[in-house]
RNA sequence: GUGGGCGUAGCUCAGUCAGGUUAGAGCCCUGGAUUGUGGCUCCAGUGGUCAUGGGUUCAAAUCCCAUCGCUCACCCCA
């Protein structure tokens, strides 16, 4: 399974990670870790059984005891299953908590896009003000730039309520029941399944279609409307810019009045680089009692890649200060205790476990780009001392194994 | 799920179209250039079931089929 966290990348995760907490803990979300795999069942009561998700996305298998597991194609469902298992409400009116981790997603890879991937997000449970939706969105904007990315789009729109989406749908139906013939395939399905999602289709014919047809800005109802309103006048207030557009859908079902999406123009094809939005009736579906909510969710591997094409600076693993050579395999002794003693005061220290001459040491030395070496030999030990050489300059000297701490660190500091 | 491209050493690749001696290069790695010392240079060396399985052939990295993996696009999404 492909895995974009190896060796030459890990310093971009730890970057970004650091990040995420930082910006989270100044914003008062805390940290949940749920499991990589839950009961089929959430996912398809949680996301919709229409979705692309449920429908083929999904990795499931059954367990010895024939019941179905899935691994999680997303977090906000485990997080509302987890909030009610613990009865968080009773703690907190309103949730705040953020996860990080792999997903699972069933689908053929390519770039920008696993199969196993990883995606950081917030979820806050329990209020229906616009506030909280704007503090996401803030909060959400902060970490990228923090990051240091430029250039990303924020795109907002309102899919309405229980009350008022149906009003909309009706319309849609209304419209397109005699344009059907002219839509794609997929979208003639969408007509009788989910017909908002033939709102966002790319192909050329439907757009067409789409033009025209009616806009959910005419059908919100007044607490949609108003929520949506509060929503740009707090986002404005904030000084974030963002576009509004009615065609935005999201693909899971569970988003009500706000969706928005963010979108990085490097990507290419695969070019949300997060998104969220409200999902007021998702804890009520999982069991819970009506408690409004809006979440966001980024994929980590889609920020990677746009600071790669941004060549955003980050800083890199440091290496190794300090290299001990022995002249030969009876110094091995003095130079393990020397190694920890370097170690234990907190600057980095390695030496040599292949038996390698000295010279192969000094080269093992200089291909860490280490600041000293410090020789140990015979020579040296008689004295209590080692060698202790600069390797910038190539000056040594010897200095006394007691020393050796306030030498290298005083002339650390130069 | 649909459709392209690719799979040869740790890495980047040549060799595949026109099958034919022990499959190559660069980088990396290891060792050496007098005996306790790095970088540059020079010399030498290690390393490959040519993705896997089957087929065609006197002969397959090379041609054919299948499988797996990677990659790009579509769909959709992070």
């Amino acid at each position: 399974m492909h895995q974009k966290a190896d060796i030459p990348q890990i310093d971009y995760w730890y970057y970004i990670e650091n990040i995420i907490k930082e910006v989270l803990q100044t914003y008062g979300y805390r940290e949940i870790r749920t499991p990589a795999f839950e009961h089929t069942e959430l996912f398809v009561r949680g996301i919709g059984e229409t979705t692309d998700i449920v429908n083929k996305e999904m990795f499931t298998f059954q367990d010895r005891k024939g019941r179905s597991l899935t691994l999680r194609p997303e977090g906000t469902a485990p997080v509302v299953r987890a909030f009610l298992e613990h009865n968080m409400s009773r703690e907190n009116p309103l949730a705040k908590l953020f996860y990080l981790g792999n997903m699972f997603r069933c689908e053929k890879p390519q770039a920008g896009r696993y199969r196993q991937f990883n995606q950081f997000g917030l979820e806050a449970i329990g209020s229906q003000s616009p506030l909280i939706d704007a503090e996401i969105i803030q909060a959400s904007l902060e970490i990228y730039k923090k990051i240091g990315l430029a250039d990303l789009k924020l795109i907002i729109n309102s899919v309405g309520c229980r009350k008022c989406r149906p009003k909309y749908l009706k319309a849609l139906k209304d419209y397109f029941r005699d344009r059907k013939e002219l839509l794609c395939s997929d979208c003639r399905e969408r007509y009788d399944k989910n017909p908002l999602r033939i709102l966002d289709c790319k192909k050329k014919q439907c757009q067409k279609e789409v033009k025209n047809s009616p806009t959910i800005f005419d059908y919100l109802c007044e607490d949609c409307k108003n929520h949506f309103r509060k929503l740009r006048e707090y986002l404005d207030s904030l000084e974030i810019t963002y576009q509004v557009n009615p065609l935005l859908v999201r693909g899971l079902d569970y988003y009500t009045k706000t969706a928005f999406e963010i979108i990085s123009g490097e990507l290419g094809s695969q070019n949300a680089i997060g998104g969220g939005g409200r999902y007021d009736y998702l804890v009520e579906e999982l069991g819970g009692k009506y408690t409004p909510s809006v979440g966001f969710a980024a994929g980590i591997e889609r920020i990677v890649s746009t600071m790669e094409k941004q060549a955003v600076r980050i800083p890199s693993w440091e290496g190794i200060k300090v290299f001990v050579a022995t002249v030969s395999s009876e110094d091995n002794s003095s130079a393990l205790k020397i190694v920890k003693q370097i170690r234990e005061n907190g600057v980095s220290a390695e030496m040599d476990f292949l038996d390698k001459s000295i010279k192969a040491q000094m080269r093992l030395a200089n291909k860490l780009n280490v600041s000293y070496v410090l020789i140990v030999g015979q020579e040296e030990l008689k004295e209590q001392k080692v060698t202790i050489k600069n390797m910038s300059n190539g000056q040594q000297e010897k200095v006394a194994i007691s020393k050796i701490l306030p030498y290298i660190k005083t002339s650390q500091e130069e």
